[in-house]
DNA sequence: TGCATGTAATTAACGCGTTAACTACAACAA
DNA sequence: TTGTTGTAGTTAACGCGTTAATTACATGCA
């Protein structure tokens, strides 16, 4: 069945919905210089430790051409390093540098902040309910 | 509190889930030559009917910078219509073209295939309990 | 009427999304 | 060893996302 108005379209409401939230995210990054992007990648090696592009680009839900100029960028500023993997040469290995882990752990208490007024307002039951709907719907597609 | 990993983080479970929804619908549109935003404001304006520039931009969930460029492209291509309103020389008044729901009728079988796919693999009631906690969420945040 | 303020849309600048093409390296078979 | 195939990452091209600045018009007040 067709979604009958476009409030109603899987599509489109996910990304209304992700529109809203990160609305009270971004001034936040904007404030440190970091694009949501270069936020995401950030995250994952601080969660994942040394991991190789394609994962990194993977669970970051960034694309290759993406990565490569976020790599760029977040090397400049010293907030990872980039190395080659070591008996394949083709492989990239990324690694939280110090600065990097510095700026999380200085946003922490403002994200934190920020995630407990959305938890609040939308309740949570409700947020815990709509991530499993959006891991069970991930896996299933994925 | 703050999501313990990257997967229970509302952000990126949004930005993922649409993601791998969109992987659906791509090959569709890439076919017939309209960008993703593109096919978001044609939808708007078919079911919406003539309506201005700012409310066209936030249905479509489009910043105006976009809709710019987007309608010069649509007009191009004689999808829609664009006029100045009456009494207000600054206001933008769109509307769908011919061209344009002839496009939106051409892709209306290809969309429901692949809309009742992904109903069936996710389940009808986790599809509509997943509308609602979106709507809300949306609702609560704007 | 004339000026200040406000609003709709556009433009500019820069980074990301997306696809396709390309480079570099690895794996494997003849 | 060499040629083929496959894979990781990068580059290129073009459109969109985002913010800030700008233009054009409307509104309200002196």
């Amino acid at each position: 069945m067709l979604p009958e108005n476009t409030r109603r379209s899987l599509p489109m409401a996910l990304l209304h919905a992700r529109e809203v939230v990160m609305a009270r995210f971004r001034p936040m990054l904007a404030a440190h210089d970091v694009t949501e992007q270069q936020w995401r990648v950030l995250r994952v090696l601080s969660e994942a430790g040394p991991v190789e592009a394609t994962e990194l680009a993977d669970r970051a839900s960034v694309l290759p051409p993406s990565l490569t100029r976020i790599i760029k960028a977040l090397e400049g500023r010293k907030f990872i390093t980039r190395n080659k993997a070591e008996g394949d040469g083709r492989r990239v290995v990324l690694t939280i540098a110090p600065a990097g882990s510095a700026l999380i752990d200085a946003l922490s208490p403002e994200r934190r902040v920020i995630y407990d007024d959305i938890e609040q307002r939308f309740g949570h039951e409700k947020l815990e309910q709509l991530l499993d709907l959006l891991e069970t719907l991930i896996d299933g597609e994925s």
